[in-house]
DNA sequence: CAGTATCCGTTGCGATACTG
DNA sequence: CAGTATCGCAACGGATACTG
């Protein structure tokens, strides 16, 4: 009940760090761009509005070291890179989903509740 | 398939904003402990380690704004503060608490797959 | 195509002090 | 107790330019 080791509620524990990486800014969107099937690059570019090549990169970086993506490179010329779900990265991408689900259905609802 | 009006995919949509509110750094430790019941704001601080006080009353502001939290005032001496999820924030958090199991319990596997 | 490197403004956010 | 106000630094992150 209270906190104990690896709690998300307490600090410098590895799960409030992974938690940041997956909540961040692009990582969300990344993940669920990826559940539909591998992507490259600049298709991820061109599927997520706003995201620019530098957080792209670091979002894909983190979250391959994460054990959520894996980077494929084809020794083509040009090359060839895509990324897609690892599985444990396709287990998570489920929570998210449900989560990305939710706003955008019940969006409405919740403008509606908004406040000033 | 593609980009649809209210798509979290396109910036500039209000399901981006959202999105971004719930998944702000203290955001979903909030929406969690609030899971189990009411809290008020001390208990909230000492619950959700790391978080300071500036954090905690902008995170509370922005949820109850979104109509995720309520805030209710006792008009006692002190007064004391009550917060609660709404049924709407009930909701999402269903889909927050998901996600927070999944990394606690897979903490050993990602942190198996790190590299570097 | 698939990035990396640099610059640099904006924002996040902790620390501290103060209020009803 | 339950906040608000202000300061200040560090990190975030966008724009641009360059590379294999």
């Amino acid at each position: 009940m209270s906190t104990q080791p690896g709690d998300v509620f307490s600090s410098h524990c590895g799960s409030r760090t992974v938690l940041d990486h997956v909540t961040s800014k692009w990582a969300v969107l990344v993940l669920s761009a990826l559940d539909r099937g591998p992507m490259r690059f600049s298709a991820l570019r061109r599927r997520i509005d706003g995201v620019s090549e530098k957080m792209l990169a670091q979002t894909l970086r983190t979250l391959e070291a994460d054990g959520f993506v894996v980077r494929e490179v084809a020794p083509t010329t040009p090359p060839q890179v895509t990324y897609r779900l690892s599985w444990l990265g396709a287990e998570l991408t489920v929570h998210l989903s449900g989560l990305l689900d939710f706003i955008t259905t019940r969006l409405p609802d919740i403008q509606a509740a908004r406040r000033a």
